[in-house]
DNA sequence: TGTACATCAGTGAACGCGCGTTCACTGATGTAC
DNA sequence: TGTACATCAGTGAACGCGCGTTCACTGATGTAC
């Protein structure tokens, strides 16, 4: 359980929050390497160039570490999606493209991810904080769904028939192709595999007013 | 890495495979409980009634335990999905909620599951196995969506357009649902969902012969 | 800008517990008659 | 079916390494003048 974080009374130093960056920089290698089960906090120390001393004035536990790593990595993600919305593309496959181009996938990252994931899942406490990022992912999800549908009029699944539900559905396919990733895709085929799900999800009526594209 | 396993001679003895037997339910405990990567030889040993040397007598490293028992595990989950390509329903959207209904979600054998993948992920050697599971399962759902495909002219979506692929996407569903099981939705939620995305993803046209069922 | 000092961050050695691993042993089990 | 024996499976104690954790210390850093 989360011991208490070092107190700290004023502001931190330059030469202390560059440690503190080390140390994350270290235990991210560390945990892509050996997970975090099996990372030691001298694995990380030593990474960084530091006596474990070091590591105890910055942090309680390597759980505590393991937190700080998880919010900081997180932010930057949080960036990559904001970012997202803010593209302004024509047809709706144009934009699941848009999508599958840009979309994090960073296999380094999606291990220790896992890892947390694997974490969260057993200790409820730890579950909410990932439940909060997860419902944020959603919501700019949503948020983007519902511009299209306003903008290009774009036809919602009839089992997915509210932004909200479509959106679930699109994090739910995120989920599963970066499993392909971690196993057995690289990340080129990843994002085609993705494309193919989505447009089959998304689907916009082969009908549409003045279609005269027949299927063969 | 793998250690060689105590060779044996002759066949096993009962009381031998009982404890072996007893051994793999409490590692399956304990790896629920604390994750592989944080369960101890004695944690295991201990909820088993064995002593440690009990432990050595039958496996050769706690890696070698966590293979026994994924191996153990999956069997029990090809019987499952096997069985499931007997059901002989009519419709469509009747295969989809058969299948929402008996996909394996055993929210226990999932978290352990997801500290294979994650440790698959990391070492190559493993994660041929795990491929090799995967692939098996990818071709039983294959089978299945030919079947459907042959018997009940089920469409295609264009953007997965042979069962193979279509087969790859169901299991990636599969997978990100997974998620939805570990952290946020219990598992009767997680059932409908899976059912609104696969509906999505296969949605039979809505134009069939004789339809006359209008959308509001 | 330069010096003197106080504070603070990281050092490195020490400690002890817990864990993996070994092994001489003994009680349980299967077999031969 | 019953007894005698040989083998084998699990015991429990021992060992030592590695890991987490602590702390008196020193050299680096920021500040006041």
């Amino acid at each position: 359980m989360p011991e208490q974080p070092p107190r700290r009374k004023s502001a931190p130093t330059r030469r202390r929050s560059e440690t503190r960056e080390r140390l994350l920089d270290a235990a991210f290698e560390a945990f892509v390497a050996k997970g975090f089960g099996r990372t030691t906090i001298d694995d990380v120390c030593r990474a960084a160039g530091y006596t474990k001393g070091a590591f105890y004035s910055n942090f309680g536990s390597l759980e505590q570490l393991f937190f700080a790593l998880y919010d900081r990595q997180s932010a930057y993600g949080a960036e990559f999606t904001t970012d997202m919305i803010g593209s302004e593309t024509t047809a709706v496959e144009e934009l699941i493209v848009a999508w599958a181009e840009q979309v994090l996938l960073d296999r380094d990252w999606l291990l220790i991810n896992t890892d947390f994931v694997s974490y969260a899942a057993r200790f409820r406490e730890v579950a909410g904080e990932l439940a909060d990022h997860r419902r944020e992912l959603r919501t700019a999800v949503t948020d983007v769904v519902a511009a299209f549908i306003e903008v290009q009029n774009m036809p919602l699944p009839p089992s997915l028939s509210t932004p909200a539900e479509l959106a679930r559905a699109i994090v739910t396919v995120y989920d599963g192709v970066i499993y392909q990733l971690l196993l057995d895709m690289d990340e080129a085929t990843v994002r085609r595999h993705f494309v193919a799900i989505m447009t089959a999800l998304i689907r916009p009526e082969q009908t549409r007013t003045g279609d005269t594209g027949g299927r063969s």
